[in-house]
DNA sequence: TGTTTTCCGTACTGTAGCGTATGGACATGG
DNA sequence: CCATGTCCATACGCTACAGTACGGAAAACA
């Protein structure tokens, strides 16, 4: 994995640091640690960033653009606004409950009060209200109601990410069972 | 506050703890800040608990005691299923959003890695839900139609709570709004 | 009041990680 | 091939906290 033991560049220790986050949370962004993984040590590391906070920085701003427009263009390749609805939904809930979900995302909710993650995770977490409300005022809502619906919907999301972490046992097991709980969220969801 | 400069108990530690958790998650039960924070020094502590670990574990099991009991007696207290679903939801949604919420229960789903929050916060969890499903069982629901519903509603409260903390500015502002939201949510909840 | 038990303060050791200083390896261009 | 800039390892100091040792104060009890 890492016998290429040339120099390292700044971005191959934000990609560490992400996949630190993803491990043991923003705690486990520590740098003689993260210099250890990478065969490296400090001299590198200070050298491409001023300090521990530099890296968080950087790590959590390539997470922010890296995650939104991958979500983007998964679910805008779909034709109309009620089968992105659909994927939206079916994706989160086959997906989440996985070995262990997104990591990341699981740690970047858990350390929402950090200075630095808040002001990142609340412009997605904003960007992703808008984005489903708009969905749902392709479907004929109005704004008001297309709002409480995509509050409705993010809410699901992120709970059925929480549920699957603090409690798997509750949460359908089989991938029958989640695509089938899948529906009926889809189905109340946009009910009218 | 602390003017009794009385006796420490381990109670007093493990209700410190507490605090702290609400404050600055699992990380901030740090023996020496806690003592600070108790006019005390490391000496008393070490005498009423083995090392750090046991004052986590003590917290942890008086959390999920006194927090189950707490729910259960303000839910149990309503007549009917359908005034006690009401009443949790609203009850939810409409203090979720307060200053900053129940920083505790933030906090364990934070840390719901960690090997003594998991048990706990599973056993919570797991306690929830099967709750919930019964009510919807009393509504007339079968079984596996009550425990979707009940999956439903406990995601939609734990998606809230997440929502509320980490993009407040999506989240239903006035006291009005918030409770027309519950209304919704109890609608779409509940709809045959 | 004297003795025993309970409780706590002080002083110590040990560890983990942040940040700095500095010299040197390695490449690169003149 | 040598001089300059780039990148990194080593060694160091500093802080925060975990845990231990031990002596002494403060209650409880006789």
């Amino acid at each position: 994995m890492d016998m290429a033991s040339t120099r390292l560049s700044a971005d191959d220790w934000t990609a560490a640091a992400l996949e630190a986050i993803g491990r043991g949370g923003l705690a486990a962004v520590a740098v003689e640690p993260l210099a250890a993984r990478l065969g490296a040590t400090k001299g590198s590391f200070y050298w491409h960033f001023a300090n521990r906070d530099a890296l968080i920085e950087a790590a959590l701003h390539r997470w922010e653009r890296d995650h939104t427009d991958a979500v983007i263009t998964l679910i805008e390749a779909q034709p109309d606004a009620m089968s992105r609805i659909r994927l939206l939904i079916t994706t989160v809930i086959a997906s989440t409950t996985a070995p262990h979900a997104d990591g990341i995302e699981l740690a970047m909710l858990a350390t929402a009060d950090h200075p630095h993650v808040a002001p990142v995770l609340a412009r997605v977490t904003e960007r992703r209200v808008a984005y489903t409300a708009g969905l749902f005022e392709e479907l004929g809502m109005t704004a008001g109601e297309a709002r409480l619906r995509a509050l409705m919907a993010v809410s699901a999301y992120l709970g059925f990410g929480q549920l699957a972490h603090a409690a798997p046992a509750t949460v359908p097991a089989g991938l029958d069972e989640r695509r089938s709980y899948a529906e009926r969220l889809i189905a109340l969801l946009t009910a009218r």
